[in-house]
DNA sequence: TGACATTAGTTCTAACTAGAACTATTATGG
DNA sequence: CCATAATAGTTCTAGTTAGAACTAATGTCA
């Protein structure tokens, strides 16, 4: 079985669609991280580092520098857990949440030319493609 | 539509890989641009920057300083082109190509276990699948 | 042929990246 | 209760990343 044509087009389309999501995140002067910290927080409660890690899928020794930088630009607060001394709890500032306001539906709106290129169907059928070739890589692990 | 489920299971998927990958490629003492780098060399004859960005898909400013560890480590040399003064050939050295005779089949063997949990007609259709949702999106662009 | 645009590759910057080592805190088993 | 293990987050390192500005060489077209 030869997987390097799945292998490559994986990661084309990988690309793709992080350079088109990209181009958009970039005109509302944020980082692709750095979006994804915000709506992962956007209209839920706060959470600690390690939630927003496993959401995001951002290691957490990239997350301490990703949050860092949302905090300098005063877009989150980084509050001490009362519950857990060792931990966090990552909140929005009224000035964040007023960007994820803004930002989320922009962002949707970008993907509509993508999305009205396909049927529901068709994006259950990709979904389910992926995650199968996902499991066969995790169940190797 | 919502893409979003599709957008999460697409990112999880490429992190899935890299990471399943990038472990094996760590043994052999490369980073995942690296190994893409020889393999892309392997077996071909000399080729450009620019073929080789196209074919890894590493942007050229990336390039030259992935170029430039592989040199130091005395795996591929650069070579004036003589058809056009602006460019050069990158050849794998007999170093190099030695250690792409080593790990490619290495590489392969490390995904048999991934391949063997699919059979051919699912590997086309995830393929086909992931195509049509690049396309979508490139023709956005 | 000469002005101008294009192209190849490098350099620069700000940020992300994973992984490993580290600190501080909490959990656990005897 | 105490020694030890586990966990949360930071710090550190080497490398990758895209994009923009830059240099040098080539192509184009009038």
């Amino acid at each position: 079985m030869n997987l390097l044509p799945l292998i490559r087009e994986l990661v084309r389309t990988y690309q793709a669609f992080e350079s088109y999501s990209a181009a958009h995140v970039r005109t509302m002067n944020l980082t692709p991280p750095q979006f994804d910290v915000i709506v992962t927080l956007g209209n839920q409660p706060p959470m600690t580092c390690k939630t927003l890690g496993e959401k995001t899928l951002i290691t957490k020794g990239t997350l301490t520098g990703v949050l860092d930088r949302l905090e300098a630009k005063s877009l989150i607060t980084r509050v001490a857990n009362e519950e857990d001394g060792r931990s966090q709890k990552i909140t929005l500032t009224t000035e964040g949440d007023a960007l994820f306001q803004k930002i989320f539906p922009s962002h949707k709106q970008h993907f509509e030319p993508v999305a009205a290129r396909l049927d529901a169907q068709e994006v259950e059928q990709i979904t389910q493609s992926l995650k199968k070739f996902r499991t066969a890589i995790q169940d190797c692990t």
